[in-house]
DNA sequence: GTAATTGGTCACCATTTGGTGACTTAAGCA
DNA sequence: TGCTTAAGTCACCAAATGGTGACCAATTAC
C-alpha cells in the first residue's frame, strides 16, 4: 500500500514489474488483474486507468520486455569469425546459445508455454519477434549447407524440440525418461543437437 | 434433461464422453465440473456421487481412452520386417508413424498442450504410457547405431519437435515462418526427420 | 488561501466457479 | 398395493474473478 507515493510513472513501473514476476513465479494460469494488483501492492482499478485494462498493461511489458536472444547474443562472436565458420558450426551455435538464453528466461519459458495454451497479445508478440529473427538469420546467413537439405524444416524441428523441451524443463524433471532438470541433461542434449548439425550439413 | 433415463452405467458412460468431447472441443483451460455437466446435459452433482470429484471423472477417463499410439501402430509392419531394417529407417518410420498417429488424436494433443500449463491426472496418465512405451522400444529395438550417438538425447529431441509441433498444429498456422496447418507441411517436417535419421545414424 | 487536478483507496456489482443438502420421482420387490 | 432404494433435479453457498462509480487526499495553479 503505498500511501503517498503519488508517482504515476512509478506505479506503472511496478505494475509491470509485478506482472513479470507473476508470470515468471506462478504461471500465466494466475494472471490476472486482481493477482498483479496484489503483487504491486496496489489496486487493480490502476490497471484500468493506466493501461485500460489487462491486455493494455500486457502490451506494456512487451515493449519493456526482452524476451528473446538477438542475434548476437545467439552467435556470440564477432559476426565476421562467425560467417568463416562452416555450415553446420554456424547452426550448432546459434541453438547451444538458443537452449543457454531460454533457460535463463523463466518469463519467456512461461509465455512459450502459454502459448499452447491461447492466443493473446503476449504470444502474438512473441511468435513476431521470433519469426523477425529466424527471417534476419536466413537472410544473414542462409542458404548454407547442402541442397537437398530442407532448411526451413530442419531449422522449424530444432528449433521446436528447443522450445519444447527448454519449457517442459520448468516444471517436469524428465522427459522420455531423460534428465532436463539438470545442467548435465541439457549438456547432453546440446551434443546431439551439434551431432545433428554436423551430420547433416556436413 | 435425460428425464426418465435413470442409468446409471450409462450416465457415467456419457460424462466420460463428454469430458473428451470438451476437451476436444473447447480445450482444456474451458474443461472443469460445469462444462462437463451442461455437455452431458446432467447435472454437476452426480459427477461428484459417480465419481468423487472432477479428478475422479479424469481417472475414469484414463482407463478409458486411447491416447497413445502402440508400438504396433508406431512400426506398422509386422516386427520381423521391421527388425531387418536398418536402424535409421526404424527410426525414421518411428517418428512419421508418430507424427500421424498424434494428429489423428485432438484429445492427446490437448493433453499434450496441457501438461505444458499443469500436472494433473491425466498428464501424469499420459507422461507414464509414453514413457513406457519409450522403454519397451528400446527394450526390443534398441542398441542401434553407431555408438557414439547418444540415443536417448537424439530421441528426446525428436520427440519433442513432434510433440511441440503438432500440439501447436491446433491452433497456429505456423511456426518460425513454416506451414504446419497443412498435410505439405508435415510432408516436408517428416522428410526432414527422415533425413536426419538417415545421416545420424548411417 | 482556495480551487482544480490527479494519484490512490474503497465499496460494491454481476458472473462464474467448485461444492453440498434437500428434494422429487421412478424402479424393484414384498 | 405400498415401501424402500437409488437416479436425477433444484436451490443454494462461499470464494474468486473482471469491472466500475464514488470517494479521499495530496499536489499544483491561481
Amino acid at each position: 500500500m503505498p500511501v503517498g507515493s503519488r508517482d504515476k510513472e512509478a506505479t506503472k513501473r511496478r505494475l509491470i514489474k509485478a506482472m513479470e514476476t507473476v508470470i515468471a513465479r506462478d504461471g500465466f494460469g494466475k494472471l490476472g488483474v486482481n493477482t498483479v494488483a496484489r503483487e504491486a501492492e496496489t489496486d487493480k482499478v490502476l490497471i484500468y486507468r493506466y493501461f485500460g485494462g489487462l491486455d493494455g498493461l500486457i502490451e506494456a511489458y512487451t515493449q519493456d520486455g526482452d524476451f528473446w536472444p538477438s542475434v548476437e547474443e545467439l552467435i556470440s562472436e564477432p559476426a565476421a569469425i562467425y560467417r568463416a565458420r562452416p555450415a553446420d558450426e554456424q547452426m550448432a551455435r546459434v541453438f547451444r546459445n538458443l537452449i543457454r538464453s531460454l533457460r535463463k528466461r523463466p518469463a519467456t519459458l512461461e509465455i512459450l508455454a502459454w502459448e499452447m495454451a491461447e492466443q493473446n497479445k503476449l504470444t502474438r508478440h512473441l511468435d513476431r519477434v521470433r519469426e523477425a529473427l529466424g527471417r534476419e538469420f536466413t537472410r544473414r546467413f542462409g542458404n548454407a549447407g547442402p541442397a537437398e537439405v530442407d532448411l526451413m524444416a530442419l531449422s522449424a524441428i530444432m528449433t521446436g524440440a528447443v522450445t519444447y523441451l527448454t519449457a517442459r524443463s520448468r516444471r517436469s524433471e524428465t522427459f522420455n525418461g531423460m534428465e532436463i532438470a539438470t545442467d548435465q541433461g541439457f549438456q547432453r542434449l546440446e551434443n546431439a543437437l551439434e551431432l545433428v548439425c554436423k551430420r547433416v550439413l556436413h
